[in-house]
DNA sequence: TCCAAACATACGAACGATCGTTCGTTCGCG
DNA sequence: CGCGAACGAACGATCGTTCGTATGTTTGGA
């Protein structure tokens, strides 16, 4: 009854829209409730659609879960390959990773913390690929920092880790900060990298 | 038939024990598949029983997760309050903070991921006092940060935004590292607290 | 010391609910 | 006329949980 009036007046023109609207809708049930917990009459419901119509759009829940995984996937990873091939110092760089991790987390928070917590839900072909594009991006923050260590401007450590601990730093930091404005998200980037640089011990106490 | 033989040899001692065992379990599937994705059906069946006889242990599903969430937050929160009485300058008790932390952190670390990963599907009476003593326990680290300030042994911050994120390091840091023995640990615990103090720059290097 | 009542723990059967998904159909737009 | 997109009905599977029951152990009164 509700269904059948909106598609009657606006068939075509939002119809390609409405396979968005739904990737929207199972964005935020899957980030607010989890995968498992979201079910597909529920997702239906948000939708203004009884659950079979999800089907024209989606073929299956799962395929739900892997645009959403795989998009922000790929979005870090271009967005990595673009930083990683740029002229400046190896700090800039990373200056520049940061701020354009914070960038990407929050144009879409819902989706990335999905892409963060619902992932291991992927089932097994993709779930080997999604692993694979994470592990890259890794290696690109820890070959930020083995090249800083090799130039002497970080002291010595273990790059994976340091590169896993930034990325879950920021990647967590989306669920106890409020939503930036674009100039509160430069100086959250700055508050990250000077965190990062220099740590939290006053300029008088700065040992070794 | 297994089941029968047993509880016969050993009926009573290890009766009380039966309880722990499954709990063992139901963390460890908790923890893997995430609590909505699994089934008492299998929790069942990896601890040698069927799932009606679950019942006589525990009185739901979500009985079993309010155990592991809120023993650990219990743990947790009981560490804090002891540290934070101790009579030592504050970066010492930051420092032992991180450490008692991560002691529990891996004291158990598939409970700490049900702890961090799946307390939202608790219901609500248990929700508010969990969330209660969450916030507790960043409130405690935010003091710290805070205090450091004050006596200008830290350099000006928010300090509840420290905390949190400080937290958020180490909890993520269970997935990203190998099971350390108390050696290990304790290097650990110094890592966190020179990237914390001083961060990745090199000596040379720190300005400001 | 012995027997019976009480208890603890396991089971199979089954309940109603809900799950993801398929099917056949209808209906309006191009 | 065909096609995209919606629907109701319904499929088999699985969910958490309850029930009645069997069996072994513990216990307390005669």
């Amino acid at each position: 009854m509700k269904g059948d009036l909106l598609p009657a007046t606006q068939a075509t023109a939002p119809t390609g829209s409405r396979r968005a609207l739904i990737a929207g809708f199972a964005t935020e049930l899957f980030h607010r409730k989890g995968y498992a917990a979201t079910s597909m009459r529920e997702l239906a419901s948000v939708s203004g659609i009884e659950a079979p119509s999800l089907y024209n759009h989606f073929s299956s829940k799962e395929t739900l879960l892997h645009e959403i995984c795989f998009g922000m996937a790929d979005a870090f990873v271009s967005t990595a390959q673009r930083i990683a091939a740029m002229d400046l110092p190896v700090e800039d760089r990373l200056a520049r990773a940061i701020e354009e991790h914070l960038r990407l987390l929050f144009s879409d928070r819902e989706a990335v913390g999905v892409f963060v917590n619902e992932w291991r839900h992927l089932s097994e072909p993709s779930l080997q690929t999604f692993k694979s594009l994470r592990s890259d991006y890794e290696q690109f923050f820890a070959g930020l920092f083995q090249e800083g260590m090799q130039k002497g401007v970080f002291r010595q450590g273990d790059p994976l880790w340091l590169g896993r601990q930034l990325l879950l730093l920021m990647n967590g930091s989306v669920h106890s900060t409020a939503r930036p404005d674009s100039e509160a998200l430069a100086d959250l980037g700055r508050r990250f990298y000077s965190l990062w640089m220099h740590g939290v011990a006053s300029p008088t106490n700065q040992p070794d």
